[in-house]
DNA sequence: CTTGAAAATGAATGAACGTTCATTTATTTA
DNA sequence: TAAATAAATGAACGTTCATTCATTTTCAAG
């Protein structure tokens, strides 16, 4: 506010160091976790003694509480403005925006769902705020998509979840250069998703074979 | 081997409070994670001072080992000795055993999927072999039906994970007493997974609507 | 060129950590 | 009952932690 813009742009070289630290702390707090890893590991990536840390971030719960609020943040704006085109389908449209996205912030999403505990209890409540509003994205799409008939779903809220877990698992396991390309895993994803929601009937027949 | 019957049974005050300690670390592990949870912290819960600890258990890391390499474990020869019918549909016998026993034990599932990283190279190892062999009892119930043609399933590795990421999510939003019961969640669990490897075609079509 | 604030230093603080240990207490074995 | 062993105590160990702070360096603005 009352911040000149001059003032703002001439403090180019302390806005540097402080995306270096939250540079690396993402990377360390994935590794070790918030706990483990401590503020001397930090400022020796960073190149700087542990001190200097304190012109950035106040404390070491604030440099989480930027990096997990930043990070959903950034989650739903990227939705908002996601390059996929508008006719997609929206299961589809969704499936592959998530994949992508957390392919390629591993990291962050790594920190996002195993350091919630680590939060303060008000910066825990922001961060779940974000989180059911992303949530409430898919919901919306398979209750609309299932009262238009395109989807059958039994429980929008908890098919939600289900998938938003299947599909958040994949960065524990996928690695670059492997047999499959992301490609190819928004595809497998893509049918597993959109065949589990199918409106055809798919009951199997009550203890017999299906052949 | 050596151990006299007598002798085992005669230690009965020790390995009671190693119970205790166990379960105090299952706790405080799930709740603040490893590295967050102090061994003073354990001690006290066991109501007993901390260098009680180590009659019990050489160190730290031990006591996770302890408890993730029982857990996994468990979980193997829990599905053993599974008491589903033997005529059930193997895949809806794995889902309902699945979320069953991660539902039953929800501190030791959360410990063994958060604190992979907190356990020593060693350690870790043993506890994927375990994970590998846990993901290869669905891998090949997806195989061999879909051989049967019971199921239809496109790369089975990949839906093995998928599939369990998903069930494994459960805990973290299921609360007992909820709207919910625990048969109303395999249901709906069993659904989804049901219809995602059927073999009947859900093809969508390609781009238009689904109207 | 001077000035003043931002940034970094280097050393220090007190608290908490996992672990050790000499000793005491409790329990089992002989 | 005496000897032996297990279990617990209570205090201490050295180390590391997040954080503070007086001082110095850096560098753009006037």
């Amino acid at each position: 506010m009352a911040v000149s813009a001059t003032k703002t742009q001439a403090r180019s070289k302390g806005l540097e160091t402080a995306r270096r630290v939250r540079s690396a702390a993402v990377k360390r707090f994935a590794a070790s976790g918030y706990a483990a890893a401590s503020m001397r590991e930090i400022a020796n990536d960073v190149g700087v003694q542990p001190g200097a840390l304190y012109n950035h971030f106040p404390t070491k719960q604030d440099i989480l509480k930027d990096l997990m609020l930043s990070h959903m943040s950034d989650l739903l704006s990227a939705w908002e403005t996601s390059g996929l085109s508008d006719d997609m389908d929206p299961l589809e449209r969704f499936v592959r925006f998530h994949i992508r996205f957390h392919l390629q912030r591993a990291d962050e999403v790594f920190i996002s769902y195993m350091e919630l505990r680590s939060l303060d209890a008000e910066n825990f409540a922001a961060v779940e705020q974000a989180r059911r509003s992303y949530e409430a994205i898919l919901t919306q799409i398979l209750t609309e998509g299932t009262m238009a008939g395109r989807y059958k779903v039994d429980n929008a809220k908890v098919t939600t979840r289900a998938i938003i877990a299947m599909l958040t698992g994949i960065p524990t396991w996928y690695r670059e250069g492997g047999d499959l390309s992301e490609s190819d895993i928004e595809l497998l994803y893509l049918d597993l998703v959109r065949k589990a929601v199918a409106p055809t009937s798919t009951v199997s027949p009550k203890g017999g074979r299906m052949t």
